[in-house]
DNA sequence: CGTTGCAGCGCG
DNA sequence: AAAGCGCGCTGCAACG
């Protein structure tokens, strides 16, 4: 075997892997710096899972790839599990928008993401449609790679370097949440199911409850045919009725008076149960008592993740309670209470704002500040002044933050400037912002155009306002994502150094069966599923990751990050 | 007929 | 009480 030695103690070693060239099997370079010389190693299609398995079990090598969506489940799926990686997919869009390079690398149609590739397609903005099939091409791969690792060396620091770490890491935990599944009772599920809705419909119709409403809001509306499925027809029957609302959402309705409001209330909440998580869904998404949904990495532009098929991040908490550990596992379930201020409070380093978020209820102690009177008045002032409201009881609140904590205040404010003006904002380890698209900036230049008129102008101003929202939002929003993505990381890093328990396998697949797994993960709340002896280690594993993300991610500023954790057989509340 | 945009509601 | 950010999915209604 002519693989090359492992390199010197402490320097890691990178597996770049790509298609040959005339498409048959692929080729592994494991290479010490990106100054190696490549000298890969052809393996057929066949000996390829073998391969890396060996490799990884010899070396840890950071595998990169183009991407890891496509690249590590069927290694998943073949029981061989990779401890690092680097998605050159993923780090690109970071490395592309980052505003923290003189240099960002030049965008490239062959290294777009999957969905960033359907806009692409669109006529305009490049002239090559989606990647070719030969995107995987070892040669292109580990010319993207160098691209990359030279950018991380010109980057005034490790930042961007830690997040796109970060950031692949996200991807093998992602892959791996998938191939192991959230567990899952089907029996549960339907229980839930026939207790609101009653017996599952034989043939297409409304489940009973359903149909019940219906009738009765039909009557009540005096229009016996009336859909309550159809927005426009129940607009119009309500106000052939009297009752003069804008729209049928729930919020509307809710401060109406009239007594077709509590059927059709319930109505819709019956139907959004059925429709979005019923007795179809579960068929379609639980398998063998476990929810396999895809995570997209990177899927939302703030870092956070989006998820397809499934709604896996939309599960009603209605229905929490069908998530079920296996015969002698247990879940550590485990949120962050109120993570976004306690972020601002850290980046922003507004030491006021970091005493108010000391212990585990952010908006007590803001209250204790002074700033404001109640708990509630807390919650709507830290909400409005993270996404910009400016009118309301929301927006009347925001200027006492203001006072009391102008660091925090300055950093979102100033974010808000920046978008409103075109400029990019940036999260705290250096993702940037969307720049503005060509929509926008003609809005903003035909209101500065001697001929515009009063209603481009406003236009204008609102457009540019509605921008500022979302870069204000997005540095918090971003950088909360980045304080999950290391919790996550940190997380499976001490799962993974659990010694293998003495339990009875599971349903979750040949890697993560017999061992202590991620199952789920929302933005601030994950769920490990365990053996039930292992429990307190995981729980102590998920509060020491919880303490490890603060301190890589404000290494010497004081934050409190509490987190509400519990072992139970259920997920539910 | 199939495709697309919108309204509504679930999650953080 | 407020209606400010980010998503995905469903069914309806309008469109070509």
């Amino acid at each position: 075997m002519t693989t090359p030695v492992r390199p010197a103690a402490g320097q890691p070693a990178h597996a770049v892997v790509g298609r040959s060239r005339n498409g048959k099997g692929w080729l592994i370079a494991l290479l010490d710096g990106p100054e190696a010389e490549a000298d890969p190693e052809v393996v057929s299609d066949g000996d390829f899972v073998a391969r890396v398995r060996a490799l990884e079990a010899r070396h840890a090598p950071r595998w990169t790839v183009r991407s890891l969506r496509s690249f590590y489940p069927p290694l998943l799926a073949a029981g061989v599990r990779l401890r690092r990686a680097h998605d050159l997919v993923l780090c690109h869009a970071i490395l592309r928008d980052t505003d923290a390079l003189a240099r960002p690398l030049p965008a490239s149609p062959l290294w777009l993401r999957s969905d960033e590739v359907e806009e692409a397609i669109q006529p305009g903005l490049f002239d090559v449609g989606a990647p070719s099939a030969d995107a995987d091409d070892f040669d292109a791969v580990l010319a993207q790679w160098r691209d990359q690792l030279g950018a991380l060396a010109r980057a005034p620091d490790s930042r961007l370097s830690l997040l796109c770490a970060a950031e692949s890491t996200g991807a093998l935990i992602a892959e791996e949440m998938t191939a192991a599944g959230l567990p899952w009772s089907r029996h549960a599920h339907e229980s839930i199911l026939e207790d609101a809705l009653g017996p599952r419909p034989l043939h297409g119709g409304r489940p009973a409850r359903m149909a019940e409403l219906a009738t009765r809001i039909g009557e009540l509306l005096d229009d016996a045919a009336l859909n309550p499925d159809s927005p426009a027809r129940m607009l119009r029957a309500l106000h052939r009725a009297g009752v003069f609302v804008e729209s049928t959402s729930r919020w509307e309705l809710a401060r109406v008076e009239h007594p077709v409001v509590a059927p059709l209330l319930e109505y819709k909440k019956l139907a959004r149960l059925f429709t979005a998580n019923g007795w179809t869904w579960l068929d379609e998404w639980v398998k063998d008592d476990r929810f396999r949904p895809i995570y997209l990495t990177g899927g939302v532009v703030t870092g956070r993740w989006a998820s397809s098929g499934g709604g896996a991040l939309q599960i009603p908490r209605q229905l929490r309670d069908a998530v079920r550990a296996d015969t002698g596992w247990v879940f550590v379930t485990a949120d962050v209470a109120q993570l976004e201020p306690r972020v601002l409070a850290a980046m922003s380093k507004d030491a006021a704002m970091a005493d108010a978020a000391r212990g585990a209820d952010l908006y007590e102690g803001i209250v204790r500040s002074g700033a404001v009177g109640t708990r509630e008045e807390a919650k709507y002032a830290v909400l409005g002044a993270m996404y910009g409201a400016t009118t309301g009881e929301s927006g009347r609140l925001v200027p006492r933050l203001r006072k009391v904590f102008p660091r925090a205040m300055g950093l979102v404010d100033a974010a808000a400037r920046t978008g409103e003006q075109g400029g990019v904002v940036s999260t705290l380890l250096g993702r940037g912002s969307p720049r503005p698209d060509e929509v926008w900036l003609r809005a903003q230049s035909q209101a500065s155009d001697p001929g515009a008129v009063g209603v481009d102008e406003s236009r204008a101003r609102s457009r540019a306002r509605d921008r500022g929202r979302f870069t204000r939002n997005f540095v918090v929003q971003g950088t909360a994502a980045e304080w999950a993505l290391l919790w996550l990381a940190e997380i499976r890093h001490r799962l993974m150094a659990l010694p293998e328990p003495d339990a009875p396998a599971t349903a979750s697949g040949p890697v993560f069966a017999s061992r202590a797994h991620l199952a789920f993960f929302l933005h601030d709340e994950v769920i490990v599923h365990c053996p039930r002896e292992q429990a307190e280690a995981v729980a102590d594993s998920v509060r020491a990751a919880a303490v490890a993300a603060t301190a890589r991610l404000f290494p010497g500023f004081p934050i409190d990050v509490p987190l509400d954790l519990r072992i139970s057989e259920h997920a539910g509340k």
